[in-house]
RNA sequence: GGGGGUUUGGCGGAAUUGGUAGACGCAUUGGACUUAAAAUCCAAAGGCCGUACGGCCGUGCGGGUUCGAGUCCCGCAGCCCCUACCA
């Protein structure tokens, strides 16, 4: 028979036509026995998809076909997270409207993702953008309005006034904005919230139970999350009209600067949000909540200190035109000073606040602008020795710094000059002194001593609280899921009735426009109040996209349900997911808020899952070689570059010098981008699956090569025709019939071990992620059978071969797989078993050593005993060489199948 | 500043979880085939010394535990990522 050509494109067509007019990958989940559920991030629509894409969705592919074979009812579906702010700007840019653009760019990667013969059940695809998606996240958020998970609140965000928008965070460059590049302002504006931190407590303590996330991930949330305890204490405050009293101690400073002259005419007023009853209310007082890990440096207080957003000191400011400069000036810049360190300033304020346990020590109140307003109570005390942030401030502003931590071994008494800090704070462990009720205690002992104290006389209580606040989903933008709220004159926010969902976005848009179009539309924010009949407005603000993606996964099991999100019993079968994968980027945002998001579906009593995501694998990126020219510093195309044997990296055409960068993740900036594209239609789907499996494990970057790629190929191009002549050979002459020879049959049973430890291995190394290490052990075994005469075991051994490279490479296996059986396919076929006998061999070896160091391996029979397994050893000559005439120090450590040790005299 | 990860040949990586360090590959070199090249096949290969048999050294660095350490413990360094005035 003439040999075939490994024709790749034909082939991955044919069967990717073929799976998809049997749907092979369609199930029916109502029926399903063995749910299964095998997930990857859905992809944004950006255009087209990239190397990192066809990472993640081969090894999501590997593990549903993997899965599949196992006997598993798999759920492998895929969908577009398809809001979003780059369709606007594509908008802004070329003119298209965002929905025309989202949807051209969803045919676009759908054809790419099909063409990597993936085992997706297409009919279940949803969009984000649809109606019929985004009306039940309308319903969700009803129900969390009515739940009170949902509020509309102040909040201060990043104003870009040329845009007339709320920024992100992380579209604060520098202060400016990313696109008009104007100065934001910190400004206050109603916004949507849901009530993420109702659930701080309990997000934070299920990460336990997430046996099989990463510990990095699981670290980075509790991060987020900043479980932190400690208490609050309401400081009483007073007006410091009079001329600031030094405390006996000499510890609150008259040390600040110069006083304003402006006085507030009354005090600030006492913060809202103080626990109710903590401040006696029949003396009228005026307090402080602030909050603090450390009530033990209480005696050690300098300074009390409020952010420039706090109540008390927006208050004032009305009073104090120099404080109210002050806020003025330190608001510019936005809300994310992110980066480098602030330079610390503050403003000293005409209140004085009371020390819990001594009320006639008084200290300044600074109004300053390293406090977070949106941390604890946006307000602290200052023990400015066992704090390096407030030490910074007081050294500035020439405050005293009172230490009362003494480390352990320093004796204040004996040696006063020990215990004090320069410039660096002292926040390691130690000593209470100069500290009353607390001295001698240690910081261990003294903390809950100081709150136990602070509760007795009513002036604090013990408290933990987070760093997780509200998750702000208001955008003001277009391209979003629209807030299902009518604002009434009379009624307020609101919710739009049920039967009137979904609340469409507009197609007219003018997209040409600052801020929001749907401000700017003519008529679609009018309508009538649902409550009144009124005229009234339409809610224009849309969701955050992380809305959306926060339970996508849920819509796939019943896409097209138009009565409900997702039904609740086919998600107790199915979810929570039992394989999601993706990129770590997604630590945080995604998977917080998902995992919120489940909670509160619940307590709306919509499932009864609190976690979507059981397995969480986070992958690595897809890197590839950066060239450039040093004398412009551009960056060049590699495949623009290449290498002269006498003058080294040059440029193709220009023939100028170029040098080799770092391998980095590929991006168009750096002109590292290789096309999935031109890979398949250069070798085909399949030696893309295979060599972005091959050599790098998942969870760590990998390194694009073209040479890499090309050996892939030629290894596909071998293999194929190497099992295409085999099943020639045995569909033409039948196999040879088995010898009863001796060497025959030991080369059978060599071949069955060598094949059924392959299946035992791979198995665990899927089942472990451990990819590139599967690979390797398939490889292993196609090198031993490509030199083994063709027998009946090593047809069996390629058999095998094509089954367990099946979920890597399904298109050149279920071909060559076809030819034997027509009638099967190997997709439908089940896992392998091995077989634990075929695995025993009847020799195993043995490492000696003397004294810890390798001498040899000695090869015995199984059966022997360990006295006769050390005879064969120590008769071995080289042994027998070595240990002759050594006196033996103690009996040799045997362990059998590993090591024999002898411990002889030197 | 805080947290996490990582460090093994020229390169990507493997090592049965304390028992042959370098599996499986990439790149390289030699050979076969060919008029020649490509393709393909075979072989070599951690470093140093040696013709070979072999010997010595070797898993970022320094200590320790152990019969035995890439693996466990202590200290240090480099690189990467996340986060950041979180009271």
């Amino acid at each position: 028979m003439t040999e075939k050509r490994y024709d790749f494109s034909t082939i991955e067509s044919a069967w990717q036509h073929r799976w998809d007019g049997m749907r092979a990958f369609a199930v029916d989940l109502s029926q399903a026995t063995n749910p299964y559920y095998v997930l990857e991030m859905f992809p944004y629509p950006s255009g087209r998809i990239h190397m990192g894409h066809v990472r993640n969705y081969t090894m999501g592919d590997l593990v549903a076909r993997y899965k599949k074979a196992r006997g598993y009812d798999v759920l492998h579906p895929m969908g577009w997270d398809a809001f979003g702010l780059p369709a606007e700007n594509a908008a802004r840019e070329r003119g298209l409207h965002p929905a025309k653009w989202t949807w051209e760019n969803i045919a676009t990667m759908r054809a790419q993702l099909k063409a990597l013969g993936l085992s997706i059940d297409w009919e279940r695809e949803i969009a984000t953008c649809h109606p019929e998606y985004y009306r039940h996240e309308q319903g969700y958020f009803l129900d969390f309005l009515d739940a009170g998970l949902a509020v509309r609140k102040d909040m201060w965000v990043n104003w870009d006034p040329v845009e007339q928008s709320v920024l992100a965070n992380e579209q604060v460059i520098e202060g400016k904005g990313w696109r008009s590049g104007a100065d934001v302002e910190r400004v206050k504006r109603k916004q949507w919230c849901l009530d993420t931190a109702h659930y701080a407590d309990e997000l934070d303590r299920a990460l336990d139970d997430l046996s099989a996330w990463p510990e990095a991930v699981k670290t980075m949330q509790r991060n987020w999350i900043g479980r932190s305890q400690g208490c609050s204490i309401d400081f009483v405050v007073s007006r410091a009209d009079s001329a600031d009293k030094a405390d006996s101690a000499g510890k609150a400073g008259s040390a600040g600067k110069a006083d304003s002259t402006d006085k507030a005419g009354s005090a600030g007023k006492a913060d809202s949000t103080d626990k109710a009853g903590s401040a006696d209310d029949a003396t009228k007082q005026e307090t402080i909540s602030v909050f603090t890990t450390r009530p033990d440096t209480l005696f050690g207080m300098t300074f009390l200190a409020l952010a420039i957003d706090h109540p008390v000191a927006e208050a004032l400011a009305a009073q104090d035109a120099g404080l109210a400069a002050f806020i003025a000036e330190c608001r510019k810049g936005g809300t994310a000073p992110r980066g480098e360190e602030i330079e610390k300033r503050g403003y000293r304020s005409s209140l004085q606040a009371h020390h819990p346990f001594r009320p006639d020590w008084t200290f300044p109140v600074y109004v300053a602008n390293y406090v977070l307003l949106e941390y604890g109570t946006g307000a602290l005390f200052a023990c400015a020795a066992h704090d390096q942030r407030d030490l910074d401030f007081a050294r500035q502003e020439g405050l005293t710094v009172v230490p009362v931590v003494a480390p352990t071994g320093v004796d204040p008494l004996a040696d006063p000059d020990a215990a004090q800090v320069d410039n660096e704070a002292y926040t390691g462990q130690g000593t209470l002194f100069g500290s009353d009720f607390l001295d001698g205690l240690t910081v261990q002992e003294a903390i809950p001593a100081a709150i136990a104290r602070l509760e007795e006389t009513k002036q604090g209580t013990g408290e933990t609280i987070y760093r997780l606040r509200e998750w702000l989903v208001s955008r003001q933008r277009y391209w979003g899921c629209p807030v299902p709220v009518i604002h009434c004159h009379d009624c307020g926010a609101v919710g739009v009735p049920r039967d009137q969902l979904p609340v469409r976005l507009p197609e007219d848009i003018d997209i040409g426009t600052h801020g929001n179009p749907l401000d700017h539309h003519p008529t679609w924010r009018h309508t009538a109040c649902p409550s009144c009949g009124k005229p009234a407005l339409r809610e224009t603000d849309t969701f955050d996209t992380f809305f959306e993606s926060s339970w996508y996964f849920a819509r796939f099991l019943s896409p097209r349900d138009t009565t409900q999100g997702f039904d609740a019993k086919l998600a107790a079968q199915f979810l929570p997911v039992d394989d999601y994968i993706g990129g770590i980027e997604h630590a945080i945002l995604h998977l917080l808020y998902s995992r919120f998001f489940f909670r509160a579906l619940k307590q709306a009593g919509h499932c009864a899952i609190d976690e979507p995501f059981k397995r969480l694998f986070t992958q690595g990126m897809v890197c590839h070689k950066t060239i450039k020219d040093p004398a412009t510093n551009a960056w060049i195309f590699p495949t623009d570059a290449e290498r002269d044997p006498e003058n080294g990296l040059r440029h193709r055409d220009t023939h100028v010098p170029l040098a080799e960068g770092a391998s980095v993740k590929m991006s168009k900036s750096k002109r590292n981008v290789v096309d999935p594209d031109d890979i398949i239609a250069t070798y085909g789907a399949d030696t893309a699956r295979l060599f972005i499996l091959s050599d790098s494990p998942p969870n760590r970057d990998l390194e694009w090569t073209a040479a890499g790629a090309d050996a892939i190929h030629r290894y596909l191009k071998r293999l194929y025709r190497h099992i295409d002549g085999v099943i020639d050979t045995a569909l033409a002459d039948g196999l040879p019939p088995a010898t009863k020879t001796p060497e025959a049959e030991e080369a059978t049973t060599a071949t069955m071990r060598m094949v059924h430890t392959t299946i035992k291995t791979v198995t665990e190394d899927i089942d472990r992620y451990h990819f590139n290490r599967a690979i390797a052990r398939i490889r292993e075994l196609t090198n031993y059978l490509f030199v083994q005469p063709l027998s009946a075991p090593v047809y069996e051994g390629w058999m095998t071969v094509l089954r367990l490279f099946n979920p890597i490479v399904p298109h050149l296996t279920e071909e060559l797989h076809a030819r034997i059986q027509p009638d099967q396919l190997l997709v439908s076929a089940p896992w392998p078993s091995w077989d634990a006998e075929a695995l025993v061999s009847p020799q195993e070896e043995i490492s000696v050593q003397i004294n810890g160091k390798m001498l040899c391996r000695v090869a015995y029979d199984v059966a022997l005993t360990d006295e006769a397994v050390l005879e064969v050893v120590c008769t071995t000559p080289k042994v027998a060489q070595a240990i002759e005439g050594r006196q033996a120090r103690r009996a040799p450590i045997l362990v059998r199948g590993r090591i024999v040790n002898f411990i002889l005299a030197p």
